[in-house]
DNA sequence: ACCGTGACTGCACATTTGTGCAATTCTCTG
DNA sequence: CAGAGAATTGCACAAATGTGCAGTCACGGT
């Protein structure tokens, strides 16, 4: 998975994948009969994964103390599975039917969860709240795919400690600006809205 | 351009080049040397044509009608060049050199937008420019490295037509809520802010 | 003690791929 | 029209790669 991750299944060898796992060429075809099947494996992997961390997220997000943005949130869970998020970042990229299926199960959570923030009056509503939901998540998903890029120009890594941290609280603050109810500890003036 | 847009560098072999141009694989490593070479000269044209946009963009950003976000005027920009925008994905995705520097020249350009619409009152100051910055820049491109994805699930294409004035009408309401200042015609209630 | 099953390996083979080289054809110029 | 230089090709070769096959070894159940 670090292999496929990193460099591409089509730029990473059978033999590279052995060489790594300290086995020989043969006992991973072994297993796996084609490169395919390592591929499919790996690929299978990762959405058990993934389905995993989702089983999780019903419990939690009904409080406000949820509402640190989907960026936080899925980056930090996904840092709980090592090597799960650079492989999603390849999975995506490469597209497919795997693709397909761990977005549209990405989007379903997310519309999920800003469903029950809409209900619970902490986000409004948007005038195409399925284009809303679809960009929000590809707004927290851009932030894994062009991971190296804004480390190499902001100096500092978005998914990860002190970069999580402040690259957050620039997305927190850019939804919260009506996206978002406008914090309560916000310096600029309040103003009743249509919402409630 | 199209073939290493379309499956990566490293998938694409000399012959399959030489096959879609319909001349021999002797004549690509007689122009280009090498395999690296082809690439280096594949960059190259797609670094020019990207020049070559921003070249233009000075001239028309002073006025809010350019403040249609940045998503559509890079993707309107970059539908003039035919392959462009495929290998700009493709270049990100890859990482390296190439993809820093047009990465630190897309945010250069993004940044000095931004702040012309700042000094024109109709963007607010953020509490992190350069994050925001950078996030805004991330945020557009997202919408071309997850492109497939997106007209896979919501049904249509976020880049292109209909589909892209769908898309960038969300990222604009998106966008205008205290990023930009509120839209006139907006059915919210308006209150002054601390900017100006 | 026997043996079947699975982990594991070395070897081989056909195909692909990058690259070099000699030869041929095309094109433009003096 | 002749020839120089570029365009273009066929061929070859070594390395890499996916895949198949026979065989060895460890181990648990009968």
């Amino acid at each position: 998975m670090a292999l496929f991750a990193e460099f591409g299944v089509t730029a990473v060898s059978v033999r590279d994948v052995a060489a790594a796992a300290g086995v020989s060429s043969s006992l991973v075809t072994h297993h796996y009969a084609t490169k395919g099947g390592l591929k499919d494996a790996a690929d299978a992997r990762a959405l058990a994964a993934l389905d995993q961390v989702f089983e999780l997220r019903p419990g939690e997000d009904t409080a406000e103390g949820a509402l640190a943005s989907m960026q936080t949130s899925l980056a930090s869970q996904l840092q709980q599975v090592p090597l799960l998020m650079p492989y999603l970042r390849r999975l995506l990229i490469d597209g497919g039917p795997a693709a397909e299926r761990v977005f549209g199960r990405l989007l379903e959570s997310t519309r999920h969860a800003l469903g029950q923030w809409q209900q619970a009056g902490i986000m409004r509503r948007g005038a195409d709240d399925d284009v809303l939901t679809a960009m929000i998540l590809v707004n927290d998903l851009a932030t894994i795919l062009l991971r190296d890029q804004i480390h190499a120009t902001l100096g500092f890594d978005p998914v990860q400690g002190a970069g999580l941290q402040r690259w957050a609280a620039t997305a927190l603050e850019m939804y919260r600006q009506e996206i978002f109810s406008p914090p309560a500890d916000s310096e600029h003036d309040q103003a009743p809205r249509s919402g409630q």
